[in-house]
DNA sequence: CTGTTAGCGCCTTCAC
DNA sequence: GTGAAGGCGCTAACAG
């Protein structure tokens, strides 16, 4: 490993090219006019040194550096990684580059903590914008741009992108409905966020313009997660009068209700049907494949970059909330009554 | 939101608390003795103004940043992603921050380019060392220590972290071996990686220790990814002498070779036996679950994590190369003969 | 215990 | 075209 001792500075350069620092910036940079000769000159030393401008350094008297902040709870969630993809697309075709921060298991309160130091520590100093992705906060203090991708529900001031979850719930729910449902059991998910919000509110809607009553046994708080919603899969099958379908408020629940359905000896979609919110790839893996609502994850990524950028570039934005519109998928875990 | 017109200094507190600059950052670092009710004075003023130090100007004036770095190639990969919460759970003991870079779909060629650049960025001004998991480059100029993850072939002298791969293969190869099976396909892994090269040279032994002679068409040159493992075996399965046992250099290839096997109409383990290497949830999850060799990925991230921030405050390191054991994991993928 | 003074590495006027 | 000088926000001596 070429480890050198100190790092290699501007100064160092100009030195041994034999200019100015102010020269080798100008090259640095490519603006005002350098003499073609010398502006080879100092490439030639610059590549030879293994010079890279500090960044630390660069952020502190020029506002601009380029970078674009992520904030993700779990890389570990397929969600978060559909997101994550569509960011990078964004982030190459604008050429940016991107530092993701993402926090460990904690709880809501230590999340919204870490979220805020995050943002506080990076941007405007370090990144010129930053992405939050499921906020467990509800309010940043920055200089420079944040936007959310599905955002808390409390901070709906700042500029998100969120899928029409309202919309994609019903037609899934009259999906269901046509098939015969009558009992069906929703999971619900993390309760802070506006996507758990509306999704529940579809849930309820979608029965009621059903002429069925809601039933608060059927549905269960979850969290968005595959664990949790075995667990309240459990519950529900247990219940004296199970639900023929179950609603996973995200496909991690419905997966996991999957599994608490097999666990208990009963078969997809024979005892049970289910249908789960996102489509990630995984729902489309699985045998049978998930039936569920596709909110196109990977472009809430591409768009909350692309509006990321446009206020960086101090523009408007058309609108201060992007609305995904969503597509019911429909695969094998559902069957008729 | 709350979205400040400029950011707020060292200097902005200092006036508003009527103290110097210097009692400000005394206060914010906590060294040096500063009376009671001065830091309690300061510290309300911090608050209120919510001011946080610039990350940029702090790194500049103090080798010091307390964050380290990560470069992973694709978040989306479960190795991956094991690794990375091996180094969120280091990164919370050692109370450092953690931001991670990860470059998109590039050929091998640019994502060396992008790691390098990343370093180059990052490395001594931002940061104070970096992880490099799976590099694709195999030098980088760097001021600050970096660790490596699964090395590079060509990079043997970075301090870093790998599994007894050929060892773990070996065990497995003789499991296979003695369950009656002579004709072993095997998918390769990047051939850049030490990893991949001492699996390969696990298959060969084995398979020699058992006077097995080796067919070069039952080796298939893979990626690690998914979807090459798929095509792979197909390959494999399509030989006139189709082999009994596939072996996945990693799990994800393992799993697209049972994909692959499905589709050709084969079953697993009833036709086919598969075994991959790395041992990712996933591979529990499945059914029948995947018999594979467990090289306790997160604790790989883990010791990473602990050897770089060693190094970071100039210890030494008991030895440059650490070798991860590996062990078996038999589950239900694999069928005697 | 606290204020003053130098820079850290770089970009940006302003002269030449 | 190019160099010199100032300052970005902060920390680390050095005085008091």
């Amino acid at each position: 490993m070429k480890r050198i001792k100190r790092a290699v500075t501007i100064h160092d350069v100009a030195r041994a090219a034999g200019v100015s620092i102010s020269t080798v910036s100008r090259v640095l940079n490519n603006k005002d006019y350098v003499a073609p000769e010398t502006y080879e000159q100092v490439q030639a030393v610059i590549k030879e040194m293994g010079y890279a401008s500090s960044l630390a350094a660069r952020s502190m008297r020029s506002r601009k550096t380029g970078v674009i902040g992520l904030v993700v709870p779990d890389v570990g969630d397929p969600f978060q990684i559909q997101v994550m993809r569509g960011i990078n697309r964004a982030i190459a075709e604008f050429d940016r580059d991107l530092i993701v921060y993402t926090g460990g298991d904690f709880t809501k309160e230590a999340s919204a903590d870490r979220e805020r130091y995050f943002v506080s520590l990076l941007n405007g100093s370090i990144t010129d914008g930053m992405i939050i992705v499921t906020p467990a906060a509800n309010d940043f203090s920055s200089v420079s741009p944040v936007v959310a991708v599905d955002p808390n529900s409390h901070n709906s001031d700042y500029p998100a992108v969120i899928a029409t979850n309202y919309a994609g719930v019903l037609e899934a729910m009259e999906y269901l409905i046509g098939l015969g449902h009558r009992r069906i059991g929703f999971i619900g998910g993390r309760p802070e966020l506006q996507s758990a919000v509306q999704r529940l509110q579809g849930y309820k809607d979608g029965l009621q313009q059903a002429g069925i009553p809601v039933d608060p046994d059927l549905i269960q708080p979850g969290d968005y997660r595959r664990e949790t919603g075995s667990a309240c899969a459990e519950r529900l099958l247990g219940l004296p009068s199970p639900p023929t379908a179950i609603f996973g408020a995200n496909d991690q629940s419905a997966i996991g209700a999957i599994e608490a359905a097999r666990k208990a000896g009963l078969g997809v979609p024979d005892d049970v049907s289910v249908v789960g919110f996102d489509n990630i790839p995984e729902a489309a893996y699985m045998n049978p494949g998930l039936t569920t609502v596709d909110q196109f994850i990977d472009q809430m990524g591409y768009v909350a970059t692309e509006m990321l950028v446009r206020l960086i570039q101090g523009e408007d934005l058309d609108r201060e909330l992007y609305e995904m519109p969503t597509e019911l998928v429909v695969r094998g875990s559902c069957r008729s009554l």
